[in-house]
DNA sequence: CCTACTGTATCAGAACAATAATACACTTGG
DNA sequence: CCAAGTGTATTATTGTTCTGATACAGTAGG
């Protein structure tokens, strides 16, 4: 889940780190409850400060995604059960036509977004 | 082209300036010999400082997208379709990311996104 | 209980990102 | 030609990112 950490790259660290756990609760790969690694643990197998590590975590506190408690460890927080389903296939519909708008203004077309969401799900479910 | 440059965000911003350079050649928008306004021009449109954009532009250069002439201008230099390809590929990823972070945040999940993707799409795609 | 594990909190320092103000050097058009 | 516009370069300053070392504080299992 950690593979594409790349210190060369010009997003910080912490944000390449918190990137993927958001993309991995989206994907579904981390649900609720889920014990991420420790701060030291995930430090020592990304080769990186804790610090930075701890960073990273904070943010996804900030935002909702994780809760840190202090002597045990780190926690996927569930995600607003509220949102029933055709609710949320509404909103799934909203964000796939900002990003279409989105790609339409960069010039990236349909299928390179479908293959490349495809890559990020792990799709072996779909053809 | 350049309205969404975001001085909050964690990508730094010559790598955003950079960045939607990039698409724009790799999406033909920017073709060879297009000339790219002044360092300072687009240093006054963005509200950024030139060494922002000048480093921008460096890249671009390292990596041959473009070509500094001094005392002319900056170019767009020709690229070769397999490189256009690969550089719209990483543009939808990024995209996607984008997408399913934001999406995580609402509480839809990847598949509720395939879903949505292939209703856009199917209603456009065939030709 | 108590040890080993967790997150929390400092501090200092290196490297990078971005700004600001200036000055220099090259190219082009009128 | 030469002035206006271009990229190039320097210096200084500020803030962020990342590291390293160290210490403190809460939790859980044996």
């Amino acid at each position: 889940m950690f593979d594409r950490i790349d210190p060369r790259s010009p997003t910080p660290l912490y944000e390449q780190i918190a990137g993927r756990i958001r993309v991995a609760v989206a994907a579904g790969e981390l649900t609720e409850g889920h014990h991420l690694p420790s701060v030291r643990q995930l430090a020592a197998t990304l080769r990186v400060n804790p610090a930075t590590v701890v960073q990273a975590y904070r943010e996804l506190e900030r935002e909702g995604f994780v809760e840190l408690k202090h002597g045990a460890g780190t926690f996927v927080r569930g995600i607003s059960e509220e949102r029933k389903k055709g609710e949320r296939i509404r909103g799934a519909a909203e964000l796939v036509q900002e990003m279409l708008s989105e790609a339409a203004r960069l010039g990236v077309d349909g299928q390179d977004l479908r293959t490349a969401l495809d890559r990020e799900l792990g799709s072996v479910s779909h053809e």
